[in-house]
DNA sequence: GCCATATAAGTTGTGCACAATTGAATTGTT
DNA sequence: AACAATTCAATTGTGCACAACTTATATGGC
């Protein structure tokens, strides 16, 4: 008989767990922005940069247009977001900011501290974890 | 004006895509099993020891009912598990596996191999980083 | 024994993820 | 210019997660 794997030797199920009790700790947080942890998620790629069509979230956030539209049109219905069809190129949506959406950004500078102290690990500790997890992430993505 | 949080800083951003990585490996591996990762995870358990209640397969995953009740709906209609209603307790139902969803172990025993592969870490990269993640989810755990 | 309380599992509703498809607009080729 | 191929966003359908609630059963205090 063959030994089945044993679950809690288990390098993804950890991984699963940790980012399933990240986005825990992250809700009540985010609660008082009135934002989920995947909307947190665009509003920071926006607040880096705006406007940016769904593509291009898509791309720095590694999720399709099936996950970003519907996300978006809540987004849209919280007034933080306007979605305009682009002048010169009809099939792109271009995602801006309302001035909520702006405001919002002084609201959410607090986030990383709370979810730092929350993590229970050295800032090196958290600075390797993110290292590994970047090189794990790329080396997964090149094995599909 | 406050700066807002960068996304390529974060932590949590990075163990969020990774864990989506991980699970799009497993994807087409598991589907030779017609498996979910989710689903694949409560077969892990089972196959550690059997037959175990709902409420004992969501303290070691760390899922509820409302998780966990339709997902094995899905595998009994697979024909993997069996749902029993305990006798000495009504409230219970015991999850036993079916000779198909024993026979299922001896296919998955070289799924973890493949994941290692995959993950393009040393098996030293990879222990040290389930250590980590283990203490990152206890602590995110104790701070909510 | 009776009843308040607790516990187990299931249900409902919302919001991701993601595959597959659709429809509209653009680009490349000839 | 015509039209095939491509690109962008949205839609549809399935399966998690998780909060809030429901129903059924069990248990502890009196």
């Amino acid at each position: 008989m063959t030994d089945a794997p044993r679950l809690d030797r288990q390098v993804c199920f950890a991984l699963y767990s940790a980012s399933r009790a990240a986005t825990a700790v992250y809700r009540p947080v985010l609660e008082d922005l009135g934002l989920t942890y995947p909307q947190y998620l665009v509003m920071l790629v926006l607040w880096e940069d705006q406007p940016r069509g769904v593509k291009e979230l898509g791309r720095e956030l590694g999720l399709d247009s099936g996950t970003l539209s519907p996300l978006l049109k809540r987004l849209e219905a919280l007034g933080l977001v306007e979605r305009r069809r682009s002048g010169d190129d009809e099939r792109r949506v271009a995602i801006h900011l309302t001035p909520a959406g702006q405001g919002l950004s002084s609201k959410a500078a607090a986030i990383p501290q709370r979810l730092a102290d929350a993590a229970g690990l050295t800032p090196a500790e958290l600075e390797q974890l993110r290292g590994t997890l970047s090189k794990l992430t790329a080396a997964l993505h090149d094995a599909v």
